[in-house]
DNA sequence: CGACGAACCGACAGTCCTGTCAATTCCGCT
DNA sequence: AGCGGAATTGACAGGACTGTCGGTTCGTCG
């Protein structure tokens, strides 16, 4: 057996701080968004790393600020994914779909963010309030946004009044409830949000639903359909 | 010092079962809406009420029984209140318009509900499939609005191809973030949903936003502005 | 090659929490 | 009055979990 490898986490070297720091990171996000911050255990993260319970004090101080480590970086994993969007080369109606899509899909990809956030706010916002760079990593979204609506109300295809904050809590809102709520939702209402069609239904619909409400409305009616 | 008192909650008289449980039920109520199934503590319940922690394993056996119970009322709650409503005297617009307002203002009034289901989404649903009566509980707010739908749908006002679970997603969706995620977002973007201004902003929004998705959209655009 | 400090580990102390039990009080009925 | 059973209580057993500590290994640098 090779004692060596070559820097993957499958057979990462021993002695390898960085890799540890992450291997660490990596099960606490898996754990704390299966179980949430009360539900999580500090052992349960230790047994999904290649290193111990003390190992983790070691590399954060406690299981607090190993939350809020996950957390930050659960956050800037969604706001950096934002930034590969290319929005500025589209008609601001695609953009707006695109951005919808984007975002419908990426909590799809990644409900492991959604739980973090809903652990969060279970906690009633007591850690993120304690985390310095949150507030500065989320500004990106809202200057986006605001730059896509900017456009399209010179394009004349977007209308007035439409606020950044609110467009973007408009969008969050329709791809959350689905991951947010699938195990009651879906269980009550027999919905099956594993299923491919109803996913891509979904993603339609909400696509729709988000173009209804920011689309110029003064033409008459040239574009209400569709 | 009375020894005796009319019943009511504050002065109830000693020996009554049905207020003792109804006791334990409203403080675990509050209990788990705060602190989630695995944050709750029994003792912290017992607290709350004017029993002992023993006396809630004599009414539930368990914790997660007594969970089990709060999350059916709970439900139960929000179903009633909708029964109170009185759709069919609207016209449909103004229907839905009610019922996207009622939804909006049963989560704001009811934050419990909102905190509970959150809970049991984060434990994967597990109770919720052990609970009986549940799913019959909800069926009858798909029911509501199938019918307005199809009475819209005569009316000529809301178009086709609405799926009654789809729109009942989209308003639940819609009212639920804000919510469900009100100390994240609202610490990230400064948006302080506790403002009465605020609120009836959202309320307004989201009533035009569901308006705008289930409209009739033939009729050259008469229906698009306001 | 030797020493130093970073990385790592096993074990333990202390605390917290759930669920149970034996014993007691109290109400309603005879 | 007193009996039977429901309601109630305090205390405890047992288990689980966090955080720490003393000691050990290993890479690196002089």
């Amino acid at each position: 057996m090779a004692k060596r490898a070559t820097g993957n986490a499958a057979m990462r070297k021993p002695r390898d701080p960085e890799a540890s720091r992450a291997d660490i990171l990596r099960a606490a996000t898996g754990e704390f968004a299966a179980r949430g911050l009360d539900g999580a255990r500090v052992d349960a993260i230790a047994r999904r790393t290649r290193t111990t319970r003390a190992m983790i004090y070691y590399y954060f101080k406690s299981k607090e600020a190993l939350y809020r480590a996950v957390l930050e970086e659960a956050y800037r994993g969604i706001r950096e994914a934002e930034k590969g969007l290319d929005l500025a080369h589209l008609p601001a109606r695609e953009a707006v779909a695109e951005l919808v899509s984007f975002t419908f899909d990426y909590y799809h990809a990644h409900p492991e963010f959604v739980a973090l956030v809903v652990a969060e706010n279970q906690s009633g916002g007591r850690h993120i309030r304690r985390m310095q760079r949150i507030r500065r990593l989320n500004a990106s979204i809202v200057d986006t946004i605001a730059d896509v609506l900017a456009r399209g109300q010179r394009e004349g295809t977007l209308r007035a009044g439409v606020d950044p904050i609110e467009l973007h809590m408009t969008i969050a809102a329709l791809g959350w409830f689905e991951i947010a709520n699938r195990h009651t939702f879906g269980y009550l209402f027999k919905r099956d949000f594993a299923d491919a069609a109803t996913v891509e239904r979904d993603r339609a619909r909400i696509i729709d639903v988000v173009w209804q409400y920011v689309r110029e409305r003064g033409g008459a009616g040239a574009d209400a359909r569709r």
